[in-house]
DNA sequence: ATAATACGTCAGCTTTGTTGACATTCCAAG
DNA sequence: CTTGGAATGTCAACAAAGCTGACGTATTAT
């Protein structure tokens, strides 16, 4: 991007569909990685993918509201509520009325529930981390450069609007 | 992997936790606009994700028998079957009885077939095709590295398995 | 002959998503 | 102060797509 002007042009050369379906392929499979070591961990437990989910992004901003996570899990209200209400009965969530507007819940993990939640990350990291290292440092700068460019218009403002949190 | 040695040193300087939260985020919300397109194209016919992942690898390995398919989708065979039986019964896919072994069955995309199989993978490879386009040859490397070695074992032999048929 | 393999199918269960309908609570505008 | 709309929660019903277990059948291998 703000690299040199060689490689835009050639860059045409290599979107063959063959390097296409490989991509296609790649991020297939190396999606399945990615979730698995999560999903080995809440096998045993009565939760899912699902869970995982809210729970994370219940840690990246707390506080947050029901609607927030709404919009960035992308499902139903009625969706997210069973997940919610199942974390809530089990003491990893807590769902506080808010003080200004007292029609939203601002939700927030409990000890356990960051202890969930660390459990998860750290399997899910240590998967990313290593994979980084085995691709280098360049090599992380591109993934996140092609990831970016793949997102949807709304998933981009979904993930740029974390970014904006705390990154 | 066979590069320099240069980049393994300060590598380990930005594997910071917040660092790899973007990419699993990243990888997220990307997953999602993955999928978004052929999503929205199937969800006007009886079709899901099942279907696609069915087509796409079929078209990909026409006369793959039923067993490898089970192993390269990683999903029970009954799973499978449903999937499978609905594309046969509406012409998509044609189920041949192996000449050298008859217990097993060979599957191929009919005309029809290979047409959705076109318009969905043309969906997802525009996409990519952007993706690429926006973030530079250099940015494909790496990310194609990075999903690589985030697959696990069993997937990453899936993937080669189906890089040694054609690519 | 017998055992193992490949496939199909029936039945039942789980997770996670969906709609639609409706109650409650609360803020804000009239 | 009343009322309309927004945010939330809940109930019911349903669908997609995964799972296990059991069973049958054809075919191949031992």
């Amino acid at each position: 991007m703000e690299g040199s002007g060689r490689e835009s042009g050639n860059a045409l050369l290599f979107l063959t569909d063959e390097q296409l379906r490989k991509g296609i392929e790649a991020m297939f499979f190396a999606y399945r990685g990615f979730t698995a070591d999560p999903d080995r961990i809440l096998a045993d437990m009565a939760y899912g993918r699902a869970h995982h989910r809210a729970v994370h992004f219940i840690h990246r901003s707390p506080g947050t509201t029901v609607n927030n996570l709404l919009a960035i899990l992308g499902v139903t209200k009625q969706s997210l509520n069973r997940v919610l209400r199942a974390l809530v009965e089990d003491g990893l969530v807590r769902s506080e009325v808010g003080k200004r507007d007292k029609r939203e819940r601002h939700l927030y993990l409990t000890e356990a529930g960051e202890a969930l939640e660390r459990q998860l990350s750290d399997a899910q990291r240590d998967r990313m981390r290593a994979a980084y290292r085995a691709a280098g440092p360049e090599a992380v700068t591109g993934f996140r450069q092609v990831l970016e460019a793949m997102m949807d218009d709304e998933m981009r403002k979904r993930y740029d609007a974390l970014k904006d949190l705390k990154g």
